[in-house]
RNA sequence: UGGGGCGUCGUCAAGCGGUAAGACACAGGAUUUUGGUUCCUGCAUUCGGAGGUUCGAAUCCUCCCGCCCCAGCCA
């Protein structure tokens, strides 16, 4: 069983789930479900793959079928080692297993060979020997018709021939091309006559030098999920126009028949999901790589501090259909928030620290304070946190001249530091240029732990770090990586990345219990969000990752008083 | 002007001839030692538009409009 298998949300109804559901009942696979999920190893996985990988194997359990792991590795120009460990991680990570079932679709070579010789041999394939210009005129256009190439009634046996030169490796790159015979008239432009292999000479991370010729995608697919019996193939809308070269394909070498299914891809607000633009973004250092928290990378996303969970849910919630569509970063954030709320232990660090002496506390004196390690669950019980003295507050909890509706610490006001005492601001110490760099307070010894007898109320409650006891460290404050909801509509995507999308802070201080806290682990900073222990950090001094914010409804009301 | 798709709340998304689910977002309010959480409440008389069929249409038909995909020896 794997991770996944343990939501037990109830999965909505979507149009794939009716077809498969129908599939059983007219018992046109046998009431198998195969599904698989075919990355090409030419990249990091990103939160689209992730709404794919849910799908298929979410369906696969769902029905009592199997999800095959397979790589789609025909472009040795493209693909490499690095990145079938990543993908295979990063599925693993988001609680996914294929069992004995990983292929890759390098390992059918010799049968995609063989399958090609067959149609050669039935006239429906032919070598041609035109440039790739010379194809590309050939073609037509979207509304003319294409022309046939001179070389499209070579005989079989010359055909034959010539392929099997083009595999022995007789020609260079480009010289010939192995193509489907089947209309250059066709309306759907990819049924003009779609090569099936070409030529390159290059170094196949799987085969190495054993091949100089490759299948093409639109021959391997169909083929490698017609040889694993797959059901159920499930892929993007552009890969629509396709389908019909899939189902030729099969057609002609009269071989088993999976279903091809398309449906809408992943779009998310104020992030890129191509490839090419991810790529782009690591290669010219725009973020710190594929695992860059900013990145809408699998890898991104668990060093940010997201969980496979929320992940899952969130892939679950945005449902699945054949409309074009954006979806809202917020629900992303919202997915994360729900599953930390519930597990995150909380916690107390001052990122901007503001010092504050606690006049009439005994000088010298540190108590252990009982915390609540968790409101949301009673069992992760509680914890001790030194007080003492001299106290670090965030900057923001105080301001000299409080606006309306501003609750926190300020000239003459009482508030409650959490699970320690009621203080009352005194004095405020500034600096030659007029900052307020220190705060003198006294507290009110009755009111330990939180509460005065006297039953009076206090309309603020901070978190604090004891000043001899905080443990110093650095956090990473992340937000939008790009300014704009869709910056593929940036005249360069380049041009509305987000100056701002790391805010980092050195002088940050934190309860004792996060000195040693492991790479990883996720916590609350109380009142300030959900944060993530870096692998960056180092004995004594961590270093977090800010996952989310906690929702911030001071900072709505802040908004509204500007205006 | 070729072919293939898609248009239901700000964003996703159910609905499949019987009279518009749900989620996020947003707006109020209650509870709260996190301005967190939780809990209530509100939020499409209308389904891209116009006709038509029907007792009855988001669902069926016709026309129109808009958006997406396809001219790699990429996937």
């Amino acid at each position: 069983m794997t991770d996944a298998k343990r939501d037990d949300s109830a999965a909505p109804p979507n149009f794939i789930r009716h077809i498969i559901r129908e599939d059983n009942a007219s018992g046109k696979f046998d009431g198998r479900v195969v599904t698989r999920f075919p990355p090409e190893p030419n990249g990091y996985l990103h939160i689209g793959h992730a709404k794919s990988i849910c799908l298929n194997f979410g369906l696969a359990q769902e029905f009592g079928g199997v999800c095959h792991m397979r790589f789609d590795d025909t472009n040795p120009t493209k693909e490499e080692a690095e990145y079938v460990e990543s993908i295979l991680e990063d599925v693993q990570w988001l609680g996914f297993g294929w069992g004995e079932h990983l292929y890759y679709a390098s390992d059918y070579f010799e049968q995609l060979y063989g399958f090609a010789v067959r149609l050669i041999e039935t006239g429906k394939a032919y070598v041609d020997s035109l440039s790739a210009d010379e194809i590309r005129e050939y073609r037509g256009t979207l509304k003319e018709p294409g022309r046939e190439s001179p070389f499209r009634n070579r005989s079989v046996a010359e055909n034959l021939d010539l392929f099997q030169r083009m595999r022995a490796g007789e020609f260079e790159d480009g010289a010939h091309v192995l193509r489907a015979r089947i209309d250059m008239a066709a309306p759907n432009i990819i049924m003009r006559d779609p090569t099936l292999f070409r030529i390159r000479k290059a170094h196949h991370h799987r085969t190495g030098d054993a091949w100089c010729i490759y299948p093409m995608y639109d021959f391997t697919h169909c083929l490698s999920d017609s040889i694993e019996g797959v059901t159920h193939s499930l892929c993007t809308l552009e890969f629509e126009n396709n389908r019909e070269i899939y189902d030729w394909v099969l057609d002609a070498l009269g071989v088993y028949h999976p279903q091809q299914i398309e449906f809408a891809r992943l779009n998310l607000t104020y992030s890129v999901l191509s490839k090419r633009k991810l790529i782009q973004l690591v290669a010219e250092r725009h973020v710190d790589g594929w695992d860059d928290p900013r990145m809408p990378t699998i890898s991104g996303l668990r060093r940010r501090g997201y969980t496979p969970e929320a992940i899952r849910s969130f892939c679950e919630r945005i449902g699945v259909a054949r409309r074009d569509s954006m979806v809202d970063f917020a629900l992303l954030e919202y997915s994360i928030r729900e599953d930390l709320n519930r597990r995150a232990p909380r916690v107390m660090a001052v990122l901007k620290p503001l010092k504050v002496v606690i006049e009439n506390y005994p000088e010298g004196e540190v108590e252990e304070l009982e915390f609540i390690n968790n409101p949301e669950d009673p069992s992760a019980g509680t914890r001790k946190v030194p007080f003492s003295r001299e106290l670090y507050i965030e900057q923001d909890d105080f301001m000299e001249n409080p606006p309306r509706k501003f609750f926190r610490l300020g000239p003459g006001r009482e508030v409650r530091l959490r699970y320690a005492y009621f203080i009352t601001c005194t004095d405020v110490i500034k600096d030659d240029a007029g900052r307020v760099v220190e705060l003198r307070c006294t507290y009110d010894p009755a009111t330990k732990g939180g509460d005065a007898p006297d039953g009076r109320k206090v309309k603020g409650t901070l978190h604090w770090v004891s000043a001899a006891h905080g443990v110093p460290a650095e956090v990473r404050l992340y937000s939008a990586l790009f300014t704009e909801e869709n910056p593929a509509e940036c005249e360069d995507f380049r041009s509305c990345l987000n100056p701002d999308s790391l805010e980092l802070l050195t002088d940050c201080r934190l309860e004792p219990s996060l000195a040693e806290a492991a790479p990883g682990a996720g916590y609350q900073f109380e009142r300030m969000g959900y944060f993530c222990a870096d692998r960056d950090s180092r004995p004594g001094r961590p270093v977090f990752n800010r996952t989310v914010t906690l929702r911030d409804t001071w900072a709505k009301i802040q908004k509204k008083q500007k205006k």
